[in-house]
DNA sequence: GTTTTTACGTCAGCCATGTTGACTTTTATC
DNA sequence: GATAAAAGTCAACATGGCTGACGTAAAAAC
């Protein structure tokens, strides 16, 4: 285990270790989503939209319920927050080709603007961390953070190209 | 840069890469606050009262202006929190000894219990995910998480056995 | 071809948690 | 004694979760 500094308690160490992970994951949420919460805020928007116009972004085409299985909230939040992005156009519905009932989901030219704007910050602090931590470091905060993460939406981040596939079945719509 | 299977071009690794650490913080974060929202939902509690807990519990006799600092909320947020926490019996108010318009907050032996029964689950979620991922991941993560944080709160995870001194100064009170 | 299930939507209302702005009380400090 | 700081209070508002109930259209099952 790493070998801290002096006394090596282990228990303690174990202990004080634990905290400190929650710790940096408050720190470090509460800090990524800051500038984007202040940007959103101009357009009237909370981070419930930053999160749909990411993913819709990141998977065009996705339908309502692979959205609602990612962000795991109630079709009515979801539904709502859809409804104000189409409305004032950042996002925009077609019925899908195969199945005429999903609603297929993409950005619109003045949503994908937003979503870089958006997402530029969050990117160049990522990139900053990453950089100051250096590679292998980069591959160990990969494998902490995916061992969090539940098991179904793991396989987004096995080493491809493609797009994600969005994982598994359905998993509460509306509860 | 972790010389990633096939192909190679690094201008799209990157970009990916930027994205895949976005998704990361997102994912993981969900589920790290699912099982405690739910035990706090019982108590009809939300995520803001564990923060709360989780800060007193961590700094007994924190001040109410240097809790403020952390949360980086209003104070008019932070004090209906603790009204209810100390109106229901988790957190004990004294004044300050030296400067007696300070409240000291500590937890009671409920709060103490709620602290336990909540932080349990999420050290026991990251302890799972700090062994599959082993010692070296493990100082990975800390790094990059650390770059992602606010200069003013890194000093917190300076490797210590001491009770964390809270920062700088204040940030931001009322607004 | 009828029935059932699925994908999605909608209305109404509740709660938690953030915000702003204005004002008060108590205590330290200059 | 005046000023500043720590904390609290009241009021009002917005966001984004939630529940429950109901509706519609298309696909799938029988």
């Amino acid at each position: 285990m790493a070998d801290v500094k002096t006394g090596y308690n282990p228990l303690f160490l174990r202990e004080e270790e634990l905290r400190q992970a929650m710790e940096l994951l408050f720190f470090a949420y509460r800090d990524f989503t800051r500038v984007p919460d202040q940007i959103l805020a101009k357009h009237g928007f909370g981070r419930a939209h930053h999160r749909v116009i990411y993913f819709v972004g990141r998977e065009p085409g996705i339908t309502v319920s692979e959205l609602l299985r990612l962000l795991q909230i109630t079709k009515q939040s979801l539904s709502r927050l859809l409804s104000q992005l189409v409305r004032e156009g950042f996002i925009q519905q077609s019925p899908g080709a195969q199945d005429r009932r999903q609603r297929r989901l993409e950005l619109t030219e003045q949503g994908r603007a937003l979503e870089r704007e958006l997402s530029e910050n969050q990117r160049r602090l990522i990139a900053a961390a990453y950089r100051e931590a250096g590679a292998e470091a980069v591959e160990g905060f990969r494998r902490v953070m995916l061992g969090m993460i539940e098991e179904g939406d793991r396989r987004r981040f096995d080493r491809r190209e493609g797009q994600p596939e969005s994982g598994a079945g359905p998993r509460r719509l509306t509860r």
